[in-house]
DNA sequence: TTGTACGCGTTATCAA
DNA sequence: TTGATAACGCGTACAA
């Protein structure tokens, strides 16, 4: 059923060396021979097993996927959309990787090196989230969204959160916001920490001073987020406008506006970040940061892919820019 | 650095042969051994390597994934998350396969010999997609999901699509609807057909004639549903309610009916399906057919491993029910 | 330019 | 109960 390199040979008339070197560009090997040995490939569809190549130590082609989040978070299904052409024009396959149990003794490390994973792609992880050391140690190049690791054979991809953030506060300022809170989200978390000091860059470039009552942090959830605006409201003087650091930490705020008998945009206006589906859908439809999720996924790959071939490439750190998508949950302050 | 089966044996003072013996569970080997092998084990780290195994006939432990859809779609990704589930808990690997190049001599069932992979999740596609035969003649076990193939070593899995729209309509009909409108997706895919059917079913029970004029075709987006009910609007007389097939088809629709200058549920009631995120977060929120994606996904590999396991199984067919979720975008039938 | 033969890490058979 | 050893399918020195 199942043809291997010998029956091919056979096929062929010629030794299962010649066919090896055919099919893995080998020049050293006569035009007659390589087009007869190609023929037979097609004829006979013939496909090499990637295991045994793998195990020759030739190069697996296959990309591993560590994510905490799990596969369902709506801006990672994005992430991996991108992930996908470059994987696909690359060649390589995508192994997500399950853990089997998270025990002691389970090793995400040598369940890559088992697989014979070429690359490792983590996501959704936060520095003290667990010890990165060993995976580093290990010397299976290893490409971080959203998290600056920077070691041997490492890098990592985020967004301009910086600036995506410091653009919208920039925009509220010339909306003639004042008072303008920012909703973080796990404050330990590499982007929450980023787009905390956009905010504070923006607010140093609109002569406005920090005001530590105006910012809250939660997590990314919805749940966080309308908590985070609760507290908010709670305190005596209230923001005109709020920048939270996810859409969905921007829908809890919603909820929390309404539910103390306020709107967006007339009382406060709104801005999240990340751009998902749900933020062009709501009422009003949410200003916010968009991520080009795309490109975070396309340039991961390129870069991972970078890193598994030059062995001495220097840790690469790419910063893909924001958008600012101006919609309907932003108005002028009053007064 | 990666030890081997050969360093295990040498530090235990053992052959290979009874290392792989104790690491594959065979009892004709002695406790003592064992459990000095097993010491062994943990301390120097040791996992087979898995390129190895599958060399040597043993199971791979991977499962592939087909998908027309592209990762991102945000139906999907939940259905993911089931499978993570029962992929973690029975020790198999998700490879994604990236369709390499999707030319004439691109064969996806290659693609899986090569890899070695056990079986094949099939997701996004219709009948008249692509030619099964292949994938089927391959032997290579296949769970389709939401498409009904029942081939030698081949099953599927999708919602009870019929009950869930039959309830919507029952739903409708208790609110004193009669003119039901029916927003169909694309007609010749299988959950089009059966939902049609719940339709008919529906409108049978309710003692409601079949209406060409309200049943309108288009596909699974947003654009498509706008369309459709655009469509609908422009006939002459007007539904009291319309059934989507999907929740973006049902966005489309609360579109096309504002545009209108009518408003939903006051002038006409809206029910979708799948119960996407967006669906509660809309105004009004969304009334929909939710779909048990956890269940879908994690009962897709229960059921493959089966197939796998048990080479003589008959072809599985699940159906997982549904549920209506009752939220804003109903109300009682004027007049 | 082509072919022989070994090795990759593991499992399975069979002899000890 | 244990251990040699032959596969598995492929890549690659090295020899021819």
């Amino acid at each position: 059923m199942a043809t291997n390199i010998r029956d091919v040979a056979k096929a062929a008339g010629v030794s299962v060396a010649t066919v090896s070197k055919v099919l893995n560009g080998y020049t050293t090997v006569n035009q007659q021979t390589k087009e007869k040995v190609l023929r037979i490939v097609k004829e006979t569809r013939f496909t090499p097993n990637s295991a045994a190549r793998s195990l020759v130590g030739r190069r697996s082609m296959t990309i591993g996927m560590f994510l905490t989040t799990g596969l369902a978070h709506p801006f990672f299904a994005h992430i991996l959309s991108g992930m996908e052409q470059s994987l696909k024009s690359m060649g390589y396959d995508l192994i997500y990787l399950t853990q089997i149990q998270w025990d002691k003794d389970y090793s995400f490390v040598r369940h890559c090196q088992s697989r014979n994973v070429e690359g490792v792609v983590v996501f959704g992880f936060q520095h003290d989230d667990m010890d990165f050391s060993e995976l580093i140690d290990s010397g299976i190049p290893t490409l971080f969204i959203d998290l600056d690791v920077k070691e041997q054979r490492t890098g990592y991809i985020s967004s301009d959160n910086e600036t995506g953030v410091q653009e919208a506060l920039r925009y509220l300022n010339g909306l003639n916001h004042r008072r303008i809170a920012f909703l973080s989200a796990i404050e330990t978390s590499y982007v929450s920490r980023h787009r905390l000091q956009g905010y504070q860059a923006g607010l140093a470039e609109a002569g406005l001073s920090f005001d530590d009552s105006l910012v809250v942090a939660s997590d990314f959830t919805k749940e966080g987020g309308y908590r985070a605006m609760k507290q908010l409201l709670a305190r005596p003087t209230r923001p005109t406008a709020v920048i939270c650091c996810s859409d969905t930490g921007a829908l809890g705020a919603y909820q929390a506006i309404r539910d103390a008998g306020l709107s967006v945009p007339e009382d406060i206006s709104v801005i999240g970040f990340d751009d998902i589906e749900i933020a062009s859908e709501i009422q009003p439809a949410l200003t916010t940061v968009r991520q080009d999720t795309n490109t975070i996924g396309r340039k991961a790959i390129e870069l991972l892919d970078a890193l598994i071939t030059d062995v001495s490439m220097q840790p690469p750190e790419a910063i893909v820019p924001t958008q600012l998508v101006i919609r309907g949950s932003c108005s002028v302050a009053k007064g």
